[in-house]
DNA sequence: TTGAAAGCGCTAACAG
DNA sequence: CTGTTAGCGCTTTCAA
């Protein structure tokens, strides 16, 4: 192992093999055509002198980076966090790089898709809410792969992995009147993209199939204090049960219903399943999304159009799935 | 604004302002000896075709990509998410771009370095906890600077900035004694750095310097589950206040503390100001890191090692401050 | 089965 | 002040 910083080139894995720079090349590429003698003393060479390739020439030369810009908002959203902690791990596995960046404000979107696209990057990768039609519009332009993750931008020319919301919404209703529940609320959020609203119709349509109807709905951004200050017009309807659009919004709500402390609090369902919803203290029966499964296909959709820039557009729908915790326990009351 | 796919080089940038390519790259270096007739040309020019460099390229020629890796661990854990954020938007504004990596295991690391290396990044930072001794390594073989954030592994031959755990844990242990606390107890982290000792020490050395000692000293690793049950160990010792390492061990505890219901519970400080600390249900006093502060020092700290990558080691400790809120309100039992 | 040569898009001597 | 030329490290025809 080389210990002066001097970089090993292919050149010096070619002399030390006595070979040409292009046998190396074909060695790591796995060209078929190459005597098994000449492929051992390349390895060898490589392997004695540590060489890596360099990708930054290789991807010069191939037009193509093995780069992967990937959009995000809102880390401090833990649901946002896995995700992201999530598309690294299968891009990695996938030997792709994972160029980041967190798209705060508008203007920082577009410089940032712009920065991306300077590195040449292969795909792009967006769980950024806010910005999709810039970045829609970005990648166009430049003509990149883009996937949606959990967005539907109602754009057909672009690829998008999602959950079904409407499913969802449905086997939450199921669950909320076989435990016995008679009035419903929904507790929403705010998107721009209109995620919240299918899972609301889909729950409201589930009820109604069981002939009951949706209450109270009531909408609040998806941060705990305004959900907090939000969650006190949803309990004074006291309604049995509440689907809410998010754990953050959940939690908040089973907080003030805790503080409020006037009677039994409703059953509460949250969306995400986050590791704050398994807490003894909320005990929150939530939607899990199967984030594992949405990350794996958004990460192989991006390979599929890496890989041939000409495959058509995928639209994948991820099932949900409830995960039943105490906050949904039939009512003694 | 060209619509089809095909990228502008440089050159076309150069025959649109009847010029050479050089004269286009030294104008977007902003080299001063151009003439500001050309350089306006070659700017009109520029915007017109939408022209933007291929850093790709620009890398490969300057030996020097703008690319700095990142290696995190454990983006559950929201500080360490909220940390990534903070480090991610100061790299744009610096004009770095990060090509993140999360090492789950010892040998996904390793292969991550590797890959880095060969995307031949500028800086390395790492927010990893248990693989840095991995990770110095392999940027000392493949020399290039390193910066460690909040982590300091000794080695004085690579940059690092942290906290203050020392310090913290002075001002809280006067925080404590004002608040008229005279038994204390530390629930710490199972760090395989030293982090939560110096937290525990500094806490000690200054607890003694008000003649109090530290009584109970309990560890757990910093997930909620084994925290909660640890935390039962911290309670029975029934002490006025207790230092944890963590938030997440500190509401950990004081849900631990609000199930039992024996009593008020101890006054209780955590570690790192989360959002989970600000919600009424914890009210959580917690010390602050300064995430900002820290990232930003990070962060110039890479960027000074890669323009002038003879730039000495450099160590910076960021001070910590205290956020004061109920959960060490002054008991009047 | 292998080597020679060209070129990806850019920048930086070196000339003029 | 600007153009010509060479070359970053790699891959890949094209020839042998």
């Amino acid at each position: 192992m080389h210990s002066d910083g001097r970089k090993i080139r292919s050149l010096e894995v070619a002399e030390r093999a006595q070979i040409s720079r292009s046998t190396v090349s074909r060695v790591l590429s796995g060209d078929p055509r190459i005597s098994e003698a000449t492929r051992a003393r390349v390895l060898a060479a490589a392997d004695e002198l540590g060489y890596q390739p360099n990708l930054i020439a290789r991807g010069l030369k191939n037009q193509s980076t093995g780069i992967v810009g990937v959009v995000v908002t809102d880390l401090d959203n833990s649901y946002h966090a896995h995700a992201l902690q999530l598309l690294i791990e299968k891009m990695g596995e996938k030997r792709l790089a994972p160029l980041v960046f967190a798209g705060n404000s508008v203007e920082g979107a577009e410089s940032a898709i712009a920065r991306l696209m300077s590195y040449q990057v292969d795909a792009v990768i967006a769980l950024a809410a806010p910005f999709s039609q810039s970045i829609i519009a970005a990648c166009r332009t430049g003509s990149k792969p883009l996937v949606l993750m959990n967005r539907h931008e109602g754009e057909e020319s672009v690829s998008a992995v999602g959950g079904d919301g409407a499913a969802a919404g449905a086997m939450v209703a199921d669950h909320l009147v076989a435990r016995g529940a008679r009035s419903f609320a929904f507790f929403g959020g705010d998107d721009s993209t209109k995620i919240s609203m299918e899972r609301q119709t889909g729950f409201a349509d589930r009820l109604a199939a069981h002939s009951f109807s949706l209450g109270t709905v009531c909408t609040s951004r998806y941060s705990y204090d305004p959900a907090r200050r939000a969650a006190v017009s949803v309990l004074s309807a006291a309604p049995d049960a509440v689907f809410c659009a998010n754990d953050t919004l959940a939690m908040a709500l089973a907080d003030a219903a805790r503080e409020r402390d006037a009677g039994p609090p409703p059953m509460i369902v949250g969306y995400d399943n986050s590791a704050l919803a398994a807490r003894p203290l909320y005990d929150l029966t939530s939607v899990d999304q199967n984030l594992e499964e949405m990350t794996s296909r958004t990460v192989e959709t991006a390979l599929a159009m890496v890989f041939d820039s000409q495959a058509p557009t995928v639209r994948l729908t991820i099932s949900p799935f409830l995960v039943e915790r105490g906050s949904t326990r039939p009512r003694t009351s």
